[in-house]
RNA sequence: GCACCCGUAGCUCAGCUGGAUAGAGCACCUGACUUCGAAUCAGGGGGUCACAGGUUCGAAUCCUGUCGGGUGUACCA
């Protein structure tokens, strides 16, 4: 039930009828008409751009158009008045009760309010974190993890078909640096003493895997070229690093529904195949790359490699797919790996990336645009840096010396639930600053407190109610009039326009800062109850007021539920 | 050099498909607790939406240019 939705439909049948009248001519566009709130409430409760956006396709006066729009929506008995406004804006009133008919609507879907089939079962794919799997998932992988699994749980809520993907990085010369990492760790578990060298992981999370491979092996490994271990040591150190990776993210209640091996691409063709694919269009070509201009020029040498034409499908440079040696870059499994997702059958692909990988942001989308033909979206979202602070410290990190502050690290101290909203209070372009103590502390200054802290308000006077028995109205809300209680009543009726809006716009912060809009609408009226004692929820000398107003905030309880689920947030019930 | 992201109140940030007088929070000032939970609320001051052009009925939003910040820039992944 949206509210919006159902007005605007109001508008394009009047709008209909118009033509049919012959007072609007025929085969115009409605597309862009829409039914929103108003920026200030004085205007009205809902406005639309009916009259202007069809101004100049039907070539008439947008005034005249509102005008002719206003007599018949004025006679709808949701209307309470239409009046046009500025250059030919529609306002429109509506009534009290067509309002508090959201109440009873959001009571009966409890946190299902707002699921829509906008989605239509589109075949959704969203890749998130894709870590390589060297080590623990840190706190900048945090933040992708986190948007992409609310973003892909709110495509779900909006009826999508979604399928939560993690690519592992598990076929380049990084995880040959994990294994000889392991291995050092294996010498030091038989007793020698050794040093952590150019690019090894000197982490401890590694110390684990080195006594382990003792206990299989004994001393035999000890002294041996690398080519006898290599192999093996590769396959059993990323084995154990994903299953670390997947221990992170269910501490966060991240579960995938797909972990697609890049090594799985490599000597089974598909790399091959999806080339062939491109090549059949023509997009394979041998040739030399221009140098990069206004950058180390000496290090230059001209090679002859083969490069796909990216520049074709948008691209600002051709992009490399085979080293000059011939073996492949990792752009090459890229490309089969999306391959593969558009024969999955996907309708739309979602990559979600850190900030430091923008540069392949255009070579990803030209290659899915030339395998697909065009068919296949793909959008990527970036996540921008988080900033960890102390008190408002900064708070050092250095991967060189091992000490990076972990995935773990993080929900230990703060929880799975502060970790995942505090992520979504930003949007997932713009930097995060995640203060340790901030974001525990309770107050206002504390997004995460002041929602579930409206959420836990509510329970307890619901249950102050259930004691007295006083039910919860189910129809007819009369008594429901006073201004702060209409806001609260339509902010509720914006939550399903909302979520629409978010799902078709990939942004899941916006469900938070709703959320905080809501919790402070409903603590204004909270603290009304002070000053107007009319205005408490509960009163039980009134057990019929009470229940109508009880059945408003069960419905603000829901929605604030459901959003907090949809950002795999848990709503809770007591906070003393 | 080029590409992408960003520039909005003293600070941190929202701002919907281009829509009306640009909004929150923090900080600052003033007020409200014998309380349906004051961990909250009410009110106040605070703006050349980086700058300059353009598109149009209308621009923080779209286009071009300039300035400033971040990221990335051919045989790493």
């Amino acid at each position: 039930m949206n509210l919006f939705s159902d007005i605007r439909s109001l508008v394009i049948s009047s709008l209909e009828k118009l033509q049919s009248d012959g007072a609007l001519p025929k085969g115009l566009n409605f597309e862009n008409v829409t039914v929103e709130p108003p920026r200030d409430s004085s205007h009205g409760d809902m406005s639309t751009n009916a009259a202007m956006v069809l101004s100049k396709p039907s070539g008439m006066n947008p005034r005249d158009i509102a005008e002719a729009l206003t007599v018949l929506l004025a006679s709808d008995e949701r209307v309470i008045s239409a009046d046009v406004a500025g250059p030919g804006f529609l306002n429109l009133r509506l009534k009290q009760d067509y309002w508090t008919s959201i109440i009873p609507f959001v009571i009966k879907a409890g946190v299902n309010f707002g699921r829509t089939t906008i989605g239509n079962g589109i075949k959704v794919n969203v890749e998130y974190v894709s870590a390589n799997p060297t080590g623990p998932l840190h706190v900048g992988h945090t933040r992708g993890a986190v948007f992409g699994d609310a973003l892909a749980s709110l495509l779900d809520f909006a009826g999508y078909d979604v399928t939560r993907e993690y690519y592992i990085n598990d076929g380049g010369s990084q995880v040959d640096v994990l294994a000889r990492s392991v291995y050092l760790r294996y010498l030091e578990a038989n007793g020698q003493k050794v040093e952590f060298v150019d690019g090894t992981y000197p982490g401890d999370y590694l110390v684990d895997l080195g006594m382990d491979l003792k206990n299989k092996y004994g001393d035999s490994l000890v002294g041996k070229p690398e080519s006898d271990w290599i192999a093996e040591l590769r396959l059993f150190a990323t084995e154990k690093m994903m299953d670390l990776i997947r221990e992170d993210l269910a501490l966060l209640g991240i579960q995938m529904d797909v972990f697609f091996s890049e090594k799985s691409l490599y000597g089974t063709g598909l790399i091959e195949a999806a080339l062939a694919d491109l090549d059949g269009k023509g997009l394979v070509y041998q040739g030399v790359l221009e140098p990069p201009k206004g950058k180390k020029p000496e290090d230059w040498e001209a090679r002859e490699q083969t490069l796909f034409k990216s520049t074709k499908h948008g691209d600002d440079v051709d992009r490399p797919i085979a080293k000059s040696d011939g073996s492949w870059t990792y752009f090459a499994p890229d490309i089969a790996y999306h391959f593969d997702k558009v024969q999955r059958g996907f309708d739309q692909l979602i990559d979600i990336f850190g900030a430091d990988h923008g540069g392949y942001v255009k070579r990803m989308k030209a290659a899915v645009s030339a395998l697909s033909n065009e068919e296949v979206s793909l959008d990527i979202k970036l996540t921008q840096l988080v900033k960890l602070y102390k008190n408002g410290e900064p708070f050092k990190m250095s991967k060189r010396a091992g000490t990076f502050v972990t995935l773990r690290d993080v929900v230990e101290q703060v929880g799975p639930d502060v970790t995942r909203f505090v992520m979504l209070t930003r949007k997932n372009d713009a930097p995060l600053d995640f203060d340790f103590a901030k974001v525990q502390e309770q107050s206002k200054d504390n997004p995460v407190f002041y929602v579930q802290y409206a959420h836990a308000r509510i329970c307890s006077v619901l249950s102050k109610a259930e004691n007295a028995n006083i039910g919860i109205k189910a129809n007819k809300f009369e008594t429901l009039k006073h201004p702060n209680e209409m806001a609260v009543v339509k902010k509720l009726a914006e939550w399903p326009r909302l979520l629409e809006l978010a799902a078709k716009h990939n942004e899941p912060h916006r469900l938070a800062f709703y959320l905080y809009e809501l919790a402070g609408d409903f603590h204004a009226l909270w603290n009304m109850g002070k000053e107007a004692p009319e205005t408490r929820f509960f009163q039980e000398n009134n057990p019929n007021v009470s229940s109508e107003k009880l059945a408003m905030v069960s419905a603000v309880k829901l929605t604030i539920a459901a959003g907090l689920t949809i950002l795999g947030v848990t709503p809770i019930d007591e906070m003393r």
